[in-house]
DNA sequence: AAGCTCATCAACCGCAGCCGT
DNA sequence: GACGGCTGCGGTTGATGAGCT
């Protein structure tokens, strides 16, 4: 039932990041839940390090906040995520990227960790799941609408088989530029100040990120001759959305990579401004890479979003021998 | 029916930023 | 400016239960 974290963590050869010595650890109880709830109520929030002390707790103070804001606030809501938050947090996810609490913060009722939770388990599931299913010749796009929170076996590999996979494993396209020394993406912590401060004032930042990117879609949108590409709409979903967290092999398969040096690669490649610049555009074959990204085996060939609303598919090519858009 | 696999969710951990001294 | 404590955030892990074979 108790855990001695302290001897665990001596074994271990780390000390605790805070006074742990007899703290319980785990699922909490009815009776703590109410002693939390009770102490908050009274005293409000904050203090946490000093809490569990004065409510009589045996948990760190780290732990308590958590399970207030998580679980027992009065303000939650409880309850599967609907279709319109669900269409609200892919947009602000294009927006803000894993700024969880602050989608959170425009999610009423929603925990920056339900919506971190949902958006690995639920959402990225059925981005894999659209990619991977090449067989299907009628799918065409995701319809954000049709996801789901039906349990379906199907879908993104788990945590263990990808871990398995990646242990050992050797980058297979060697011909991907930039692998990066270190497995963590830059720090995006500035971007995340700027946009706290002005959801401080107004939640205009959000929109304002929304417009500006669906904006940039449209350009793309018009440059692509909907008549031609069937462009139609302005819900694209970011490309580093659909990659961020799986990547691509060199038969435009996805497959397990690691998830950070795709994010590296993302970034130094810069795919949004590959789109947007117009020594990448081609009449027949829409955007591509120059001479040296082509070289990199596989990249994106443009957008379509199907006639049946708010898609999107990405094309893909393969070798140096990029294949015709169809439909 | 039993064992296995996997999705989901709650909780933990480390780190970075903020703030007071 | 340096330092230390507190807080919040994002990544990760572990428990649990449902679905599949």
């Amino acid at each position: 039932m108790y855990t001695n974290i302290f001897a665990t963590s001596v074994i271990m050869g780390k000390a605790p990041c805070c006074e742990k010595v007899g703290l319980k650890r785990g699922r909490w109880t009815k009776e703590e839940d109410e002693i939390l709830t009770k102490y908050v109520q009274a005293s409000g929030e904050g203090s946490w390090k000093s809490l569990p002390k004065n409510a009589g707790l045996l948990r760190c103070g780290k732990s308590c906040r958590l399970r207030w804001i998580n679980y027992l606030r009065g303000d939650l809501k409880r309850g599967n995520i609907s279709v319109e938050e669900d269409e609200m947090i892919v947009k602000l996810h294009k927006a803000f990227g894993n700024r969880w609490s602050l989608i959170a913060s425009h999610l009423p009722g929603r925990t920056d960790n339900e919506i971190k939770n949902y958006w690995n388990s639920s959402l990225s599931r059925q981005i894999y799941r659209f990619f991977t299913n090449k067989n299907e010749e009628t799918q065409t796009s995701i319809n954000i609408a049709n996801l789901s929170n039906k349990k379906q076996r199907v879908g993104r590999v788990s945590r263990c088989v990808a871990k398995k996979y990646n242990k050992d494993r050797v980058f297979m396209n060697n011909k991907l530029p930039f692998l990066s020394t270190t497995n963590k993406p830059a720090s995006q912590k500035p971007v995340d100040k700027q946009a706290d401060e002005n959801v401080g004032v107004g939640s205009s930042f959000v929109t304002e990120n929304i417009k500006e990117s669906e904006a940039c879609d449209n350009v793309v949108s018009d440059e692509m001759k909907p008549d031609l590409f069937g462009f139609q709409g302005n819900e694209l979903i970011d490309v580093d959305n659909f990659l961020e967290s799986e990547a691509l092999d060199t038969n435009g398969v996805l497959s397990i990579h690691d998830e950070y040096q795709i994010e590296q690669w993302l970034a130094d490649i810069d795919v949004e401004n590959l789109m947007n610049n117009e020594r990448n555009f081609d009449e027949t074959m829409g955007f591509r890479f120059d001479e040296n990204e082509l070289n990199m085996e596989f990249g994106f060939k443009g957008y379509n979003i199907s006639d049946e609303g708010n898609d999107m598919l990405v094309w893909l090519w393969e070798g140096s021998n990029p294949t015709q858009l169809e439909g």
